[in-house]
This record gives structure tokens, C-alpha cells and sequence, in this order.
DNA sequence: TTCCAAAATTGAGTCAACTCAGTTTCCATG
DNA sequence: CATGGAAACTGAGTTGACTCAATTTTGGAA
């Protein structure tokens, strides 16, 4: 059944992405045309049709192991202990934006954006669409863990905070690729100044001593 | 100066946005051909790239229109007096969702977002990136009136909160016209959600009686 | 080893947005 | 009125993403 075919596609396949990576940064995603990337990657156009639907879902493979290398680590920032909600969230947010530019140019970002708000429905459309729901259960995650870690009031709606908190950074996000004149330190301050509002009304000021975190007891107010 | 020559310019103009318009809606933004525009205006390809730059910012351009609208129907929502905080944050997005689909569809929507982020730089991205935040800023608008009036506590940072509230309808807008699924009920519901858990915390219970209000002495807990 | 059917590649061809050199329309001036 | 030239229009041509019929490659059965 696999032998050398499947190795052949595999191979195929890998010297696209790269090709189309590296190209991408390079010429940026427009100045990119796809005869180069095949010349690149030593395949005729046709067949890079044969791996990918279009040009814009090449776009969005190489965004998805972006987003998947930002989801695990931000995941490991969720399982460590935390001292403050605001600088969890801080810090996740940070996680989230330092992540974004490391291989992907903003230009890249736009692009990609643009692409899954255009064709929400293409199989890309709904990868990208799982990559942001993964991100704000992810949101959600940490504020269910620091409620019952004592440092989230007991009676909020942590999906309806996570929500916001989520929605806000994912706009800010968008805010942030559009002007590339916007830095990391500028577009973390700013969202870290919004959230505030929210997050010093929901946070508890003094976490429960260890030996009594995670029993979720964590309520306050009447 | 002027004359028979700038009306018909303003005439040809005129055509080609109402053709545009007419065909987006009936036939789609990615259905509808540049030439069949301009048959139904009565001009050939190329006048129609005299008066905008490409097919995108002839979206953009019906986009403005309706935007300007929900912006002059939004003001006088605000000049309203309020009951309560929640209640008239709840009708300001609904004012909004409900505006959104009297002159273009949801793929007409998806198109004009993703132009806008493709190319935040181009005149009509200029324009975008503008009515966004005249909307931002009319959010601000409402809480710091609402704050004057005594239904948001004083020490609430209303920008902030205006931001967030804000940054929250626009993803959610952009969840809905992704979706043909999801109706204006659906989200505006959602939305309410979403929004409870920070309203709750920055309104004020009960209203200073009438004539105190407006005079911006409504702090409450020190 | 030989040969076949399925899988994969190829690149010339198609389609639609956009351009630009040539043409027409308008108006200010004598 | 004529006329020169600026402003606007025109549509055949260009460009680049994407297709598909013909060709090549592969795995394994005889």
C-alpha cells in the first residue's frame, strides 16, 4: 500500500510549504506568484493544485502550525501557578502576540484574516474558525482554573468573561496587524489597560493559601 | 469651472454605485462581473476604474453609506434618556445588528471586512478603519453620558470599558455575518451575556433623581 | 521481468480583474 | 463661432490564479 509513492507525496508536499513559507515573508503574499512557488519547490503549478484547494489555503496551513505552536504554549502558561488574575491574563495575551510574528509576517496575517472571513465554509475557513474557538476556550480555561484557585470571585460568568476578554484580543489582534507602524509593547498595554476595567471587579484580592486551591469553594459574595 | 461635464460625472457615478448595489445583492459580490456593472451602467470597464480604484472599494464605498446611517441612528439612540445600563447598551448593539442587513447581505459584509483588512492602507481601508472608530467612540460616548447621569459608577474607566464592550460587538459581528445560520436574535442574546458580567459590576443601582444629572458628581464607592 | 490500472504530475488553456494608448467630449478663450 | 487642449471615456490587451486532458510514474499481479 505506502512505499515510495506516499514518500514521494510527503516530500512533494513539505517542499511546497517550505517554498511558499519562505517566499511569503520574503515577496510578501501577493508579490508571491504561484508558478514561483512551484518553480521553488520543483512542481509544476497543477500539481501544487493537487495539495492544496488555492492559494489561500496554502496561506492557511502555514498559520495553522503558527496558531498550534501559540495553543500549546499558551497551554502550559495555563497549568502553571498564578499569583494575580490580571497578570495571568496579561501574560497570556503576551504569549498570544510575541507567538505571532515569529513566522509569519504581518502582511501574512492580514491575508490569512482575510481569507477566513471571506470563505468561512472552505475547509480552511472552518480550520482557522477551530483555531479561534480553541483559543478562547482557552481564555476560558485559565479563568475556570483561577476561580477555583480563589483568585476569581465565585459568582462570575467565567464563559461570559472569557468571552469578552477573547473577543477583545482577537480585535485588538486585528487592530494590530492592520497598522504595522502598532508594536507588541504598544498593542499590550493597551489591551492590558482594557481589561482592567473587567478584571479588577471580578478578581479576588487574596488567593486562598494552597492546601485549600482547587476544592472550588471560591465564593465570596452573598 | 463646473458645468454639464461634473454632472455627468456625478451622473455616471451615480449609475455605476446603484448598478453595483443592485448586482452584489442579486448576483453576489464574487457573481457579479465588472462588465456586467458597467452594461448596467452604461459605461465601459474602464470608466468604472476612474471612479474607484477596484472592485473592492466599490463595496466599501456602498459600505460607508449604510455605516453612516447605523452612526446617525446610534447618536440619536444616545441623546435618548436611559433606564437602565444594560438595557441601553443592549439597544445600541441592536441598533446595530438590526441596521446591518437592510442594504447588504452577510456575503456582501464578509467581502467588505476582509477588503478592509487585506488593504487597511488604501483610501477605502482608510475609510473603514474610520467608521469603526466613530462606532468605538459612540460606545464611549454612551457610558460616559450614562456615567454623567448617575447609571455608571465614577471611578469606571470608560474608555476601557467602551473599548471592550466595542471590541466585543465587532467579533461578534464578524461571528455573525460568518454564519448564515445565526440570526440578529441569536447573537444579540449572546452579546447580552457577554456583556452582564462587566455591566453588572460598573452600573450603579439606582439613578440620582433628575435634577442632579449631568453634573458629572456621581462617584459612589471611594 | 513484464505489463496494467490507478495515482500523480504536467503545462498550455481559460477566465475575470485590471491597464493604458488612442479617441471623444467638454469648455475657455480669441 | 472656431479651436486647442484638458478631462474623461473606451475596449482590446495584459496578468496571474486556477483547470483539465494528456502524459508519466508507481506498485504489484502474473
Amino acid at each position: 500500500m505506502t512505499g515510495l509513492r506516499e514518500k514521494h507525496k510527503a516530500d512533494r508536499d513539505r517542499r511546497i510549504l517550505k517554498a511558499a513559507a519562505k517566499l511569503f515573508r520574503s515577496a510578501g503574499y501577493e508579490g508571491t506568484r504561484i508558478e514561483r512557488i512551484a518553480d521553488a519547490a520543483d512542481v509544476s503549478t497543477g500539481t501544487i493544485y493537487n495539495y492544496y484547494q488555492n492559494k489561500g489555503d496554502l496561506l492557511v496551513a502555514i498559520v495553522a502550525m503558527e496558531v498550534n505552536e501559540v495553543l500549546a504554549s499558551g497551554a502550559q502558561h495555563i497549568a502553571k501557578r498564578h499569583r494575580s488574575l490580571r497578570a495571568a491574563v496579561d501574560r497570556l495575551a503576551a504569549n498570544y502576540f510575541e507567538h505571532s510574528l515569529v513566522y509569519l509576517s504581518k502582511e501574512m496575517w492580514r491575508h490569512a484574516m482575510a481569507i477566513s472571513t471571506r470563505q468561512p465554509d472552505s475547509p480552511f475557513g472552518i480550520v482557522y474558525a477551530g483555531l479561534d474557538t480553541h483559543l478562547a476556550e482557552q481564555v476560558v480555561a485559565l479563568l475556570d482554573k483561577l476561580q477555583k484557585t480563589g483568585l476569581v470571585a465565585g459568582d462570575v460568568d467565567t464563559t461570559a468573561a472569557g468571552e469578552l476578554v477573547f473577543n477583545n484580543l482577537n480585535m485588538m489582534f486585528t487592530n494590530f496587524v492592520k497598522s504595522e507602524a502598532m508594536t507588541v509593547e504598544d498593542v499590550l498595554s493597551a489591551i492590558s489597560r482594557q481589561h482592567r476595567v473587567l478584571l479588577q471587579r471580578i478578581a479576588l484580592p487574596h488567593p486562598l493559601p494552597r492546601h485549600l486551591a482547587g476544592r472550588s469553594l471560591a465564593r465570596t459574595l452573598p
